[in-house]
DNA sequence: ATTTTTGCAAACCTTTTGCATGGAA
DNA sequence: TTCCATGCAAAAGGTTTGCAAAAAT
């Protein structure tokens, strides 16, 4: 989980100002316990009036994108959404029925990266493992 | 490297009918040797004057998809592409350079996926894992 | 005082949809 | 002859942008 007060300070170490929507953004994305998007984001401003608009928000994601504290998520549907993640998570596991999401350190890819790259000759440089599946609370239900 | 008539048999075998379109549009998919978008192959249908509209495109892609004939790419950059690709291949490596993609085997990600699911618990259904790096022609111009 | 950030609204781009026409089986 | 597929054009989403006003440093 992550606190806002963090969200807050990456803002601040990356020498970004410290406004009012900026800090309205870090509570709101911190209170996600899922993924979400800017338009989940943009009508939680609206019922809270906390008055932080569409481009702000679209603009303060990207920057956070940068900064790594959230991340960009593409679901099987194709939606663009993000997460907020602590650093040392790398990949994501997402719960394709309440939308929770678990981040999980690095499990061995690297290794598997390599090899792909042995194999075909490519020079690695990044890779995106997502993962989709029903959460513990959401198994049980069915 | 995939080859239009297989593309066309997919339509067949699934039981879709053969149309026009869809044999112009299995030659263009089949000439791409890297990732496209929907628009790369509006655009393709015009300079060759194929007059394959944008709602057909978007439909062939979407049967394709399903088929298993296309598989769908979410690029580093937040763009939705394609690539065709063979069915045995379930993975890709996409080269950031030239966009070229080289189709992998599953190289054992099915035990680092079990290995997540038991450590949080979800009961995980699908993956997604893309590499990205430069592919060997790519590398040596640099 | 200076520079960044914001709001607003319009523009943009991609994808989807309804409906009448045309074409495959 | 029946249904499926297409074209067209409009609608629908999602995201970006220009610019003047407001806020942070």
């Amino acid at each position: 989980m992550v606190d806002a007060s963090e969200i807050v300070s990456a803002f601040e170490t990356a020498g970004y100002r410290l406004t009012g929507p900026r800090r309205a953004l870090a509570v709101l994305i911190a209170a996600q316990g899922r993924h979400f998007t800017a338009d989940d984001l943009l009508g939680e401003s609206r019922r809270r009036r906390l008055g932080v608009t569409r481009a702000t928000i679209f603009r303060s994601l990207d920057v956070l994108a940068d900064l790594g504290v959230v991340e960009r998520l593409d679901l099987p549907s194709g939606e663009h959404a993000f997460v907020a993640c602590e650093p040392a998570h790398h990949h994501h596991v997402v719960c394709s029925s309440c939308g929770r999401t678990t981040g999980v350190a690095d499990p061995g890819i690297e290794r598997i990266a390599a090899a792909i790259g042995r194999e075909t000759g490519y020079r690695i440089d990044a890779h995106r493992l997502e993962l989709f599946g029903l959460c513990p609370a959401c198994r049980k239900q069915n």
